[in-house]
DNA sequence: GTCCATGCAAACGATTTGCAGAGTT
DNA sequence: AACTCTGCAAATCGTTTGCATGGAC
């Protein structure tokens, strides 16, 4: 909530109570959720939504780069509202996506070979493990 | 079709034509093709292949470790016959899929946060650039 | 005959789209 | 009225599955 609701007053992107909803979601806490997660959480407090408007919300905010879209899960999309570049790690049990903070930049050098063929212009590090909580 | 083929002479996993051709597709070049991609280049031999021989072929090889399944583009699967861990570089425009070789794992530490809830056990980078077709 | 791969068609799950109805200005 | 968001339903796309047929041992 807190930053877009603060900055889209209502101009250009309508603050609908949907929307809003959608955005406490996404920031509310550090998930990163599908858009089924999403749908479900919004549908607690709105039983009416419907995946069209949770879809349009993300396209839309997606469009404003106010929140980012992770490859990290075959099955499914993830979105996630932190902006900042970053990396991620998955629990190869339970799928768990947790942030991970760093800048690896310059340590991640590409061998001259591929140079050849690629300039790099960003990278993304998704590490595999196992959470707290399935350590039992 | 080298490795595999040579492994597999005909016990537990049967060598059909079908699935000869898939395997050449896959090892014949440095392509990372998603199912249709397979499909297509099969079909040209064999016309009456069927996306379930495809997938079933996938997921067999899959469960024999002799393809990888990769996560990087949104909308599909891709695979590739390289089973050595590397990384990949994917080209923004043209999304073509190059290979990384390269071990950054000593330079890929978890921040202290992060190490209180996961435990890594592995990493993939994924770099984003511009392919050299694409610099025109 | 047994086993297992093939290929067709139907099913499925995630996502997208068309469109009529509503809310806001 | 103009604009745009909502929600329903239908459509689409990638992938999976059920099942009858068919080839290899």
């Amino acid at each position: 909530m807190r930053k877009v609701l603060q900055k889209y007053g209502r101009r250009g992107f309508k603050m609908t109570p949907q929307r809003i909803a959608i955005l406490e979601y996404l920031e509310g806490s550090d998930n990163h959720p599908s858009a089924e997660d999403i749908f479900r959480d919004v549908k607690k407090r709105y039983p009416t939504v419907s995946f069209a408007t949770v879809y349009n919300t993300i396209e839309a905010l997606k469009k404003r780069k106010e929140i980012v879209e992770i490859t990290i899960d075959p099955e499914r999309k993830h979105y996630e509202p932190n902006i900042n570049p970053h990396h991620h790690i998955v629990c190869i049990i339970c799928k768990k996506i947790g942030d991970v903070f760093a800048d690896y930049s310059t340590a991640l050098r590409l061998p001259a070979e591929v140079e050849q063929e690629f300039i790099a212009t960003g990278n993304h590090v998704h590490f595999f493990g196992i959470c707290k909580n399935c350590r039992s």
